[in-house]
DNA sequence: CCTGGCTACTGAACCGTTAACGTTCGGTGC
DNA sequence: GCACCGAACGTTAACGGTTCAGTAGCCAGG
């Protein structure tokens, strides 16, 4: 019966009509998939935890483009990709629990996330992008801390020393606003956390006093709230010449906001991204371009070769860092003098 | 065993703690969620097929749309959305064949599609989007007659005669360019050829022969392909002064070749869309708005609705019409006059 | 004629779980 | 003290396919 199906060159092709048509009076759907799993140990699929409700991934156009380089690796593998639903807030590790797949793709959750505690007790292999970075588990991602040093020396270079920081939530517990230092250095999402550290370190070493440096942190990742970010600093620190965001949807918020209040960009106000997607692109925005596609391939071949791979564990766990390049837009320009400020350039 | 782990009322608390320390000093995993699957005769996903390469579902907002609002519903009912690799060209029907999924969501495939034939056969319920229609067979999508003969008739009313049409792929072998009436009429995919059939109905009411109407199909689906059916048509064709379009997309190309040539528009050109993408809506496009994220939310509940089904088959094959919204934008004006065309307006 | 080897095919074990069923036992009502 | 009942727990048979050992049948060589 199987070997009718699937070895042909078993059996006889007499047999193999025979059997092929009786199954089909029989009304035979063909093989199961999930008994041909079981006895094989291959669900066909690989599964995808994201740290949001599943319909934010397709609104964040960074976390697109992971996808579409997963969905790529894996259209080539020809295996499926399994969206697993893992929204914050409401804990769903059940979810996780009984995803039939062979192996997930953790994209960008916190340290702490229960789901990536469930994924890591399954029995296959995981392979995470970005963050958190979590010893003997495959790892694809930028080097964040090197990416944001450049931006910030290109900043201090224009000569901004009076800066202000957009950067995306820092921990799973909504919160929007100032962030004092501590919980910068405390923030349970890596990423984060690295931009954080190495804008810190750069303007240290320049003199600013980082403890001064007003950082507004939003909990939703949208361009509303880059721009209410960004108003909020604004109204504190009017002084600020730059706008660092994190995130070029952020950065865009910024952009939106600065418009509304007729600041010139980058003649009154620096505003800087981080990312590269489409849509930062056409506005001409300087940041850093992260090649998101080729994080979610990369992803996807790690999690799939079979060579790399004895039994559950990763025969030699990698961390793959990609390269970025600063990519310098039109949105940034040295800060006005004093002068300028009162008469205009 | 199993009960320690899905009915903790059934045992005593004292040996649920048993059960779980020895297991965890085991070393056991948990229940294994394909012989759970195989057991329970429920796999916890649902597929969705594509007629695209995985990855231009990516890149095409309407068909993101679909799939957020897959997502949403199937995150409610805590399942799983498996992406199907079926990439046109390459027949890859195994990957139908080896899902473990529930049921399936067809999203615009054409008439013919062999994979759309795989899932029929599948033991699974379906639910089809769009196209094509298959008695027996639950479907989501609009009424694309009545939507494009409201667009029609607002385009008459303003007094374009002389048109040309832009349109998608018409069928699942790769041709671009002029299509005959013939080929209009025995499209493949229903939604084009339902389209294509309202603008001629509507035309040739009021005395237009739709034989001299140039129609100019692409098989792919982008803003470049909309632009270089736009220069086409407008190359042969310099005459008209409307160009439908059967996507937004296509439209938005259309607007970038109207403006390469410098071409107002409306006041040179009318263009015209159909969707309700968010990057028409940007554009200020005269459109057809599409309920997009419902068309994928409607899918997902109807697949997902119990009560609904009884063993494989829907109850009662149900093809849900979703509203759609005739939007007029500042794409589409009268048509000048001949002494304009020579003064200007 | 017997044996050895080859091919074509058959049967049974196994994958890990769940759900149904059977057993035991302590408690309650009469 | 006996009969009955329900809760708690142990047992077992599928679920449907794959795989592998084993058998039957055949032909050639000794």
């Amino acid at each position: 019966m199987s070997n009718a199906y699937n070895r042909p060159d078993q059996l006889s092709p007499e047999l193999r009509r025979r059997v092929l048509e009786t199954a089909r009076k029989l009304g035979y759907p063909g093989p199961d998939p999930v008994a041909r799993s079981l006895r094989t140990r291959k669900a066909g699929a690989v599964g995808l935890l994201l740290t949001e409700a599943l319909s934010y991934a397709f609104r964040d156009p960074a976390a697109l483009g992971v996808l579409e380089g997963l969905a790529l690796a894996c259209e080539d593998a020809g295996v499926g990709v399994q969206l697993v639903p893992a929204g914050p807030g409401k804990e769903n590790l059940d979810a996780v629990h009984r995803a039939g797949v062979d192996g997930f793709v953790v994209y960008s959750v916190p340290d702490d996330d229960p789901h990536l505690q469930a994924v890591l007790q399954r029995p296959v292999p995981t392979v995470i992008i970005d963050q958190p970075v979590v010893p003997d588990v495959d790892r694809v991602g930028p080097d964040d801390k090197a990416a944001m040093t450049s931006l910030a020396e290109h900043l201090i270079e224009l000569g901004h020393r009076d800066i202000g920081v957009l950067c995306m939530r820092l921990t799973r517990e909504r919160r929007n606003g100032f962030v004092p230092r501590e919980r910068q250095e405390n923030a349970n999402y890596h990423v984060q956390r690295a931009r954080l550290a190495a804008l810190a370190e750069a303007f240290e070493a320049v003199g600013v006093d980082w403890s001064t440096v007003p950082v507004v942190e939003r909990f939703e990742h949208t361009i509303d709230d880059g721009a209410s970010a960004a108003a909020q600093l604004l109204d504190a620190h009017p002084h600020v010449t730059a706008l660092v965001c994190t995130s070029d949807i952020l950065a865009l918020g910024a952009l939106k906001e600065a418009s509304r209040r007729r600041l010139q960009v980058p003649a009154d106000l620096t505003i800087t991204g981080f990312d590269g997607v489409p849509e930062g692109e056409r506005a001409d925005l300087t940041t850093v371009r992260q090649p998101v596609r080729e994080k979610g391939r990369c992803a996807g071949k790690l999690l799939l070769d079979p060579g790399r791979r004895v039994g559950r564990a990763a025969v030699d766990p990698e961390v793959i860092t990609l390269d970025t390049e600063l990519r310098i837009g039109r949105t940034s320009a040295p800060p006005r003098t004093a002068e300028q400020r009162w008469f205009g350039p």
